[in-house]
DNA sequence: GTCTATATGCGGATAGAC
DNA sequence: GTCTATCCGCATATAGAC
């Protein structure tokens, strides 16, 4: 069959140890523990973790691309905030990522210009969204605003997950909280929103400022 | 005299490495390579990595902490690109703290509360700072959105120039640009900007969009 | 203060038997 | 596919001479 069973759970435990312990805490050895299975066996299946780690990353790729493909059909701000809700989800599956974005790029050359290309199109997606926004009249503002407006939620949902573990009173362990994070989004967003349009806003700011 | 010149020499150094090369990649081998002495001398000096380290995020806090004082004197947008442009400036200079941040509280959980620590002040200052903004009428905002705003310009001096190096077209090598990086997080104050403030804001767009 | 030499451990990766 | 055993190199840290 497609893959064996091991190769799968090597994957996913290694997802799981990497966003828990950090990419560079976690050795193949450890990795090999924890899955219960010999260091030689891992080399087998994987000859070096630099390839785990690419295969991860291009699951990463792969996630984000299908939440940007479907960028221009977001109308509406509940649209927008199922969409920003969805991609904190992804990142946070894979947050290892961006969180130990500096290290794997030193690590993995390679990796550093896929990142960058990946963020080009996010780039790209966020601009799509924003211009669809403006021409549904969800949101007003120049196409100036509108390009401004895509930089930061791009950045917004790039650092968010990291930054979050930085303010006191977030737990570090508990998973974080993609509304919350879409919800901070949304305010970046807020100043250009449409009068009718405000509706929503007003509701999720309800439910996570209270 | 306080402190022999080899140590300062060595902090100087590895501020340096550490900034160009990521925490991680700078081994005390190549530090003292790099500083033409033994690793023994080197070791005289400070008896262990982390002892560096913390040294060099002593003098972040500090310098931080020095900026953050002044908050509250921010009364017009020209000093606001002023306190901005130092904190990017004083952010650049110990880059690596905030771009190794993951891996940095991964190998000293000690610096982890601090850093914790540090973004509270951080957050305390920039509420100050939107106080003063608003007392002296130069932006228009309820409390909530003061709050909201105070939070965006902490979250963006932390994480903005680790994200640019993500973006495409930029030369992860060259310097960072800190007016840029200012000009940014104005941008998220522009939508509150009281109508006889925004001149400076559009001489600023002037200068960094063209 | 500075050196040479070295201890000790861990990390990635491999060889070869089963 | 999986194991045991092992190699090699590097990293932190130390000992002891000068």
């Amino acid at each position: 069959m497609a893959g064996s069973d091991t190769r799968e759970r090597i994957l996913q435990t290694s997802l799981a140890l990497f966003n828990a312990q950090g990419l560079a805490a976690v050795s193949t050895h450890r990795l090999a523990a924890e899955l219960e299975i010999s260091p030689g066996n891992l080399h087998y299946h994987f000859k070096t973790k630099r390839l785990i780690v690419e295969r991860l990353f291009r699951r990463f790729e792969d996630r984000l691309s299908l939440l940007n493909d479907s960028a221009s059909s977001v109308q509406a701000i509940d649209d927008l905030w199922l969409a920003l809700h969805l991609r904190f989800e992804a990142i946070d599956a894979y947050r290892f990522v961006y969180r130990d974005m500096a290290y794997l790029c030193g690590e993995y050359p390679t990796l550093a210009q896929r990142a960058q290309a990946l963020t080009a199109r996010n780039l790209l997606a966020a601009q799509a969204l924003c211009e669809s926004l403006v021409a549904t009249g969800v949101i007003q503002a120049t196409a100036e605003d509108a390009r401004m407006l895509a930089l930061q939620i791009v950045f917004t949902t790039t650092c968010w997950l990291s930054f979050e573990r930085l303010v006191p009173g977030r737990d570090a362990l508990k998973e974080a909280d993609a509304g919350m994070a879409a919800f901070y989004t949304l305010t970046l967003v807020s100043p250009y929103v449409s009068s009718e349009s405000r509706a929503y806003l007003h509701y999720l700011r309800g439910k996570y400022l209270g």
